[in-house]
DNA sequence: CACGTTTTGCTACTTAGGTAGCATTTTAAA
DNA sequence: TTTAAAATGCTACCTAAGTAGCAAAACGTG
């Protein structure tokens, strides 16, 4: 890497943080950091080249990067997930597992390092603890998958879009936040289904007063009526 | 383990040909294999305690293990795996991730060693390796999900089914074959559907000529038709 | 064999959700 | 500022899929 001390720096801070990278030596994360190429995506950067991914792996710095699936079929898009700060991509090149062709876009102007997957094979075998870690990483990330199916196939959609919408309130702060600034078509993609249906029961919502909307912004005004809507039982 | 010596080689040669063990030392796989427990799971032995999987890892020696979910509000299954030979489970609880409420049950006769979760990962300490196998199995796992997913997001019933048909026949022998010998309701549960729709899709099949019935039993007569399918584009 | 249980096949009904289309508003870019 | 593109709100339509219910067939177990 051929940078500034500064940038250095700061990316060795973030690895340091990273559950991933935590207890590895400061002289192999220094050589990680030697292998590594820095990348700014700015935003809607779409990476389509499935075969860039197979060969490069890819550590996520700071913003947020998509990763969906494309149906030419219906024109539709699956979004399987939303990366953001200390996550990878994408395990399964670098484990050689069977094709999975998925696409990638920055959702916001995203830093990157990249690694030769080759060069982070050999890295993996001078540090083989980090399996481990990233075994632990790899299992959460199954986790919400399963968790991602089971909504898919067993709720429906005024239910999935409570989940989603919950999931991604602020909690902490005043009650009532906003999910990310997504489009409908963004949210659609995030839950199996379509743009229109989503601002369907976006009004529906809306009319019951669960929440209010502007342009990309939900704000949910009524959380305890959004909590009824996932636990099922309407009325 | 305390049983014959037979049984104890049969094991030890089960897991030898493992992907998960198959570089485990000699010493160590004895000590495996010293913490385990053998136990014979009679065909419908359901495991719904969750609590059990959650501080009981096993390993699959012979047989089929269904992983399913149950929504309470539908009274509707959805499989999430078809485990056999080699799997283990569950990997969530080794890796102390957030619960998973799955359930489990043996759709044929099955043989699982069974190992308390903390001595397992006692055991992984000592043999720090495996992570490494673990995280390529667990990531296949991680695939077989990604596409399910898409699978029931982006596909209607009749290509779900034909999909599931068709990685399901013996391509090898004779070109038509049968799936495991699973009921409609079994089916639906493994496609994201019940078992009406099934039936329905079924005899559409039937009457397209792709495929001949009888109880359990499903023979594909036009592997041509079937592929047709799956890849789209009716008519 | 006779019994209850499971599986299957089929009807008819209802509805959520996918689709097409369009007009309006907002935003970004030239 | 003007223009094009993106995002939204809404109508109307249609089909796939979920549901309920029942009867016949196959199975297995005493």
């Amino acid at each position: 890497m051929n940078i500034g001390l500064e940038k250095y720096r700061h990316y060795y801070e973030t690895l340091i943080e990273s559950e991933l990278f935590s207890h590895v030596t400061h002289n192999s994360l220094n050589h990680l950091l030697e292998i590594s190429t820095a990348q700014n995506w700015p935003k809607k950067t779409c990476i389509l080249d499935t075969s860039h991914t197979l060969y490069t792996f890819h550590i996520l710095i700071t913003g947020k990067i998509k990763v969906y699936h494309f149906d030419p079929s219906n024109d539709r898009l699956l979004t399987l997930f939303l990366l953001q700060d200390n996550d990878v991509f994408d395990i399964f090149s670098l484990m050689g597992c069977g094709t999975h062709k998925v696409y990638y876009e920055a959702l916001e102007d995203t830093e990157v390092l990249c690694i030769p997957v080759s060069q982070m094979k050999e890295w993996m075998k001078d540090n083989p603890l980090v399996h481990k870690s990233f075994l632990s990483y790899t299992v959460q990330k199954m986790n919400i998958l399963e968790r991602y199916i089971i909504n898919v196939a067993l709720e429906d959609i005024p239910t999935r879009l409570a989940r989603l919408l919950y999931n991604n309130m602020d909690k902490s702060s005043s009650h009532y936040q906003s999910i990310c600034g997504l489009s409908h078509s963004e949210l659609g993609a995030l839950i199996g289904t379509t743009r229109a249906v989503v601002n369907r029961h976006i009004q529906n919502f809306k009319e019951e007063g669960i929440l209010e909307v502007s342009r990309k912004q939900i704000t949910v005004t009524n959380v305890e009526l959004l909590e009824e809507k996932i636990s099922g039982k309407k009325v």
